[in-house]
DNA sequence: CGTATACCTATTGTATACAAAAATTCTCTG
DNA sequence: CAGAGAATTTTTGTATACAATAGGTATACG
């Protein structure tokens, strides 16, 4: 039942998300068709599925390549989320399901298992804690998107989402204080189960700014540890 | 010099937008490929493009057709643009350049010039002046959000406007109190004229509210009149 | 030695043939 | 006549061959 691209359009999005390849780096499908042993039909329609993900853009002259995210990006990306989170915040005040307004606490409960590591433990498993942290963060935005009962709104929320993803994978800056984070989500699913749409709006807007602030902050101060990874600064 | 699939991809563009190939229609590659005296190749390349933009969506079982929007998917866009364009409103003022304000305010002289038409004019001539008074409005609200410098938050208005173009095909909905309108958008250009983001993020939720609204009670009391495009109620 | 032009190669664009899957129709049986 | 199932047809998925184009390299000429 797997038809060849679908195989082909998870295993390019694996490698993407997981930052084999890198951003920037040029697709050619003759390539990726002999990597994955298919024609370059399935790889074809694989690209697309991916271009319309924000995952791959296309290139001034036509090339492909995995879409680069600079600071300049993400500045406006946060900006976009800015608009679309609040609307969300307030969507979900009216339509969010008792079941979904228990998958937000979920995530806070599941934030707060994740505390305690700290810096005893080996790198690896530092890594991997916050690799855990961003993957918590991430669900807790999409099922606020969810939650507001908009499909749009959470389509387009996810494509902002994609290409967040791709800037964690070219900078890995680290969430500095998770502590705070949580405490703002928290802030934010208590407004939306007492149903007060205007605190949800304004719970998420002062988060999405602390955090664009912490983000930028971050990747400013930072010359770039993995040359491999060079980000464009702007 | 024109590759043949943006050729096909314009005349489809054209034919979707232009309400020629009706909404929900289903798309067959080869009936498209022989109608453009082309191969299947360059159709789905088309069919790609115009999935990217939201035009064409596919099917519950991977059939093609054009997208089918909704009343219920009108509110929910005009949720959407409610968020993103009172960012795109706030980044206007900061990043608008004089060329871009000017070009709003060109946009507002034109639909001066667009009012005068009044009942004594012909069917015909009516139904291009209200084509060209929906042009207009699309003009003003593709300007406001370039101007906000935030290339994301273009894209994604853009999508849905492209989403609203098709509802305006299948309701065919005059827009009421074109007055109203004009007056609203001045109020817009205005405030971005003076650099005054809160002004503006204001002027710009409340004309959005507002035509969210006559739209909505507008299509609420809309029994269907052509029976060809019939609409989903909700 | 520098530049321009011609050739060569790498890559995408297009057509087409064929396979697989899905939908439809037709037929046979109860 | 209804329904299951087989055959046909329609439509999409895949491979491949070939054309066109763009980029790069080498060579010849100033």
């Amino acid at each position: 039942m797997g038809k060849l691209f679908s195989k082909t359009y998870l295993a390019l999005r694996q490698e993407i998300l997981a930052g084999k390849l890198v951003s920037g780096e040029s697709l050619v499908e003759q390539a990726l068709a002999d990597r994955f042993a298919v024609s370059r039909t399935p790889i074809r329609e694989a690209i697309r599925q991916l271009q319309q993900e924000g995952l791959i853009e296309s290139d001034q002259r036509g090339g492909l390549r995995v879409t680069v995210i600079t600071i300049a990006d993400a500045i406006h990306l946060y900006d976009c989320r800015l608009g679309l989170e609040q609307v969300a915040a307030i969507g979900a005040c009216e339509n969010a399901t008792t079941r979904q307004l228990e998958d937000l606490q979920d995530c806070l409960a599941q934030a707060n298992l994740a505390v305690p590591v700290l810096s005893d433990s080996d790198l690896q498993d530092q890594a991997d804690e916050l690799e855990n942290r961003l993957q918590i963060d991430q669900s807790f935005h999409r099922l606020l998107a969810e939650s507001s009962g908009n499909p749009w709104l959470a389509d387009l929320l996810g494509q902002i989402f994609n290409k967040m993803v791709l800037l964690r994978l070219t900078t890995t800056y680290r969430n500095p204080d998770v502590l705070e984070i949580w405490a703002e989500h928290e802030r934010i699913v208590t407004a939306i189960g007492q149903r007060d749409a205007q605190a949800a709006a304004l719970a998420v807007r002062d988060h999405l700014v602390a955090s664009k602030a912490r983000v930028v902050q971050e990747l400013q101060g930072l010359t770039v540890k993995n040359s491999l990874y060079s980000i464009t600064l702007t």
